[in-house]
DNA sequence: TAGCTATACTTGAGGACACAAGGATCATAG
DNA sequence: CTATGATCCTTGTGTCCTCAAGTATAGCTA
């Protein structure tokens, strides 16, 4: 018997679990498809990817590190780790900031500008293929509307009433 | 000045970008949230939850390993692990299979009932908050809808036409 | 029967990320 | 000017998960 287990159990009748559930599978699979082209094809991870490309849209290409973070929605300590990691491959730069020295921004290097817009265009591609193409314009800005409805960032103070 | 990126950047003006970009955020935002909820609560991640919640729909609450991966989009020796870690709480047990001794069911224990049981209530309730409660009826039947379109299994064969 | 391939599972090594703690700088209040 | 507290960043440590490789069983073909 071959397993016929082929979805994750909608194990629910509520539909607000099965919608949950389905967000959940769906970000597993894509990511993990879209992570793994990112790889093979750039050498970069999809967090990688996506610091580089908030570095290309920022003014001066240059961002205070805190603020990439939380654009992002990693930890300060994992974008110090991730930045090590771009920096020793020459994608991105230090600069320090005259009016406060505690902070440091991210450049991105002309390398970084050029691994960017290599990257750009097939990881675009992959979106669609994966994500955009299987829903029509209209649909998408439906998306786009609930899904913004949602927490897009630290819930830091959460504290129950 | 205080940082004012508050969002991250929506860089494009494409709808699938946008929509994809906030799919991104708002999973790690909610998965992070519910996470640490979990844990703090249950002692219990949320790959746990789901394993657990998985068995306990399953008929003789018991599903073979690879099944069990595949339905949480866990590879085999994630499984194998996850599955460690929650033997050794007790939540979940061995069982051979008489008729293919390569196969090895995971089983819940009655204490692993509980502890689902347990768990349900508040992390449905969380799931709730951060998710459901931002849609009407309609609107949630609509996303679990759209999401259902999405890939929500491991692309193995991905092989371009 | 032997041989080949596919499947189920485990293990070693490594990566990405979080949390907690610590250092440096800044801002404010006495 | 100093004390206090907040903010930015880094580092030590640990966890979760993956990939690659290895073992054991199953099943098919000749």
């Amino acid at each position: 018997m071959p397993s016929q287990v082929l979805i994750a159990q909608e194990v629910s009748a509520e539909p607000s679990i099965t919608a949950w559930l389905r967000f959940l599978r769906a970000h597993a699979a894509i990511t993990r498809e879209l992570s793994s082209r990112l790889e093979a094809v750039h050498e970069l991870t999809l967090s990688d990817y996506d610091v580089l490309i908030q570095l290309y849209h920022a003014e001066g290409r240059r961002l205070r590190r805190i603020d990439l973070a939380r654009s992002v929605l990693l930890t300060a300590s994992g974008i110090t780790r991730l930045l090590d990691g771009l920096e020793s491959c020459g994608l991105v730069g230090k600069e320090n900031c005259d009016s406060d020295r505690r902070v440091t921004y991210a450049v991105l290097t002309e390398a970084g500008v050029k691994k960017v817009e290599e990257a750009r265009d097939s990881h675009l591609a992959d979106i669609e293929e994966l994500f955009g193409s299987r829903f029509s314009a209209q649909e998408r800005e439906q998306l786009a509307e609930l899904l913004g409805r949602l927490p897009l960032q630290h819930t830091t103070e959460a504290c129950s009433a």
